[in-house]
DNA sequence: TACACTCTGAACCAATCGGTACAAAGTGAC
DNA sequence: GTCACTTTGTACCGATTGGTTCAGAGTGTA
């Protein structure tokens, strides 16, 4: 049953790789055309309101992807510190696959700054939120575990820019890794050291 | 004796402002008139190659700005702690009074990532490797100097995505200190915990 | 004053932009 | 096969893009 005909989540998965590899600004109606191979008439029909809607509609998937993938396991754990592994991993993977780019940070940059200013600061502030609370249940007094969950997403943040300048992935691994054992060592003392 | 008529550092200088509120892409030859009143003769006087050309003039003098103000003082210190402490301090000002946005890091975003990948890659390979160095030389072994200062700075641009994100200066502010904090502990036990 | 030189504004260009309109092709239910 | 509905390619629109040209104003020197 081969499928000839496309769907607006097919859509949305060839306009992410779009706006990864060129960005939102310069990803212009003829490249994402030609990019994806889906018409112009194909993204109007999905995608009413123009390049605003494509990009609202990229920025829910991966905000759904990470509320299934990372905020909802680590909401629900009850092992703290297996938690925290699994985040670093499953984010690990996330973006090493997905040419080393988070559409949130992108969306920090340029004019559409204000334009989805909103959902830019809750995926953060609930991402930075969530591991908090990981890290509290941890054992970790509340003002050590808000502290570690900024650095550590940030850490992870820093480390995408870093890794894609240098263009070499072991940098994200490496960053990636020393963030997690870091946090591991938190839990550990359970916020006991300096 | 007034100054009605400009030069390129001028020229410079107002760029950068626009390229860092609004991107590099988005920000349209009109609307770099309109926002520092250069009108399109002096910029194709001053830049002739156009934007690629404007692009490469402040990313060169926030170059030179680094080389001068964060990366001589490193090399030349013979304090490592006080180096560190002062690169932490010139830093978080230099980035809070300038949008919290760093130019080259926007740069790794988008198409012009090809572009200027040369000039992006020696900035954040020589911040890095003058960083290690000198906590190299204030007692810290190679291999673990070298990942405290990738973390550092990814750290610190992480910062400012989260601060960004966050639309909070604290927040940058926190990071850097804490980021300071970690790096003058290392040089206190000089390499030896974990 | 006159001169060489730097800087500037405005008119202009082809190319491309985001967006619209719509007829035709594809699809599933009956 | 027919029908209602979804999906698609093409042609087209006005506006804006980055870039060019050039006459002339501004400036310092002598």
């Amino acid at each position: 049953m081969p499928r000839t005909v496309l769907d607006r989540a097919d859509a949305v998965r060839a306009l992410a790789g779009v706006f990864r590899r060129r960005g939102f600004e310069s990803g212009s109606l003829s490249v994402i055309q030609q990019e994806t191979g889906i018409g112009r008439g194909s993204l109007y029909h999905f995608f009413p309101d123009g390049k605003a809607d494509m990009a609202r509609a990229v920025l829910a998937q991966v905000r759904a992807w990470f509320d299934e993938q990372v905020f909802a396991p680590l909401r629900t754990a009850d092992d703290a510190a297996q938690a925290v592994a699994a985040m670093s991993q499953v984010v690990e993977e996330y973006f090493v696959s997905r040419e080393r780019v988070c559409l949130f940070a992108a969306m920090t940059l340029g004019e559409e700054q204000e334009t989805f200013a909103r959902e830019v600061r809750a995926y953060f502030a609930d991402w930075v939120g969530v591991l908090a609370e990981t890290l509290r249940r941890g054992g970790i007094v509340e003002s050590e575990a808000a502290d570690l969950a900024v650095d550590a997403v940030a850490a992870i943040q820093g480390g995408l820019i870093m890794t894609r300048a240098l263009d070499d992935d072991a940098v994200f691994t490496g960053i990636v890794a020393r963030t997690d054992r870091r946090l591991q060592a938190a839990l550990t003392r359970k916020g006991m050291g300096s």
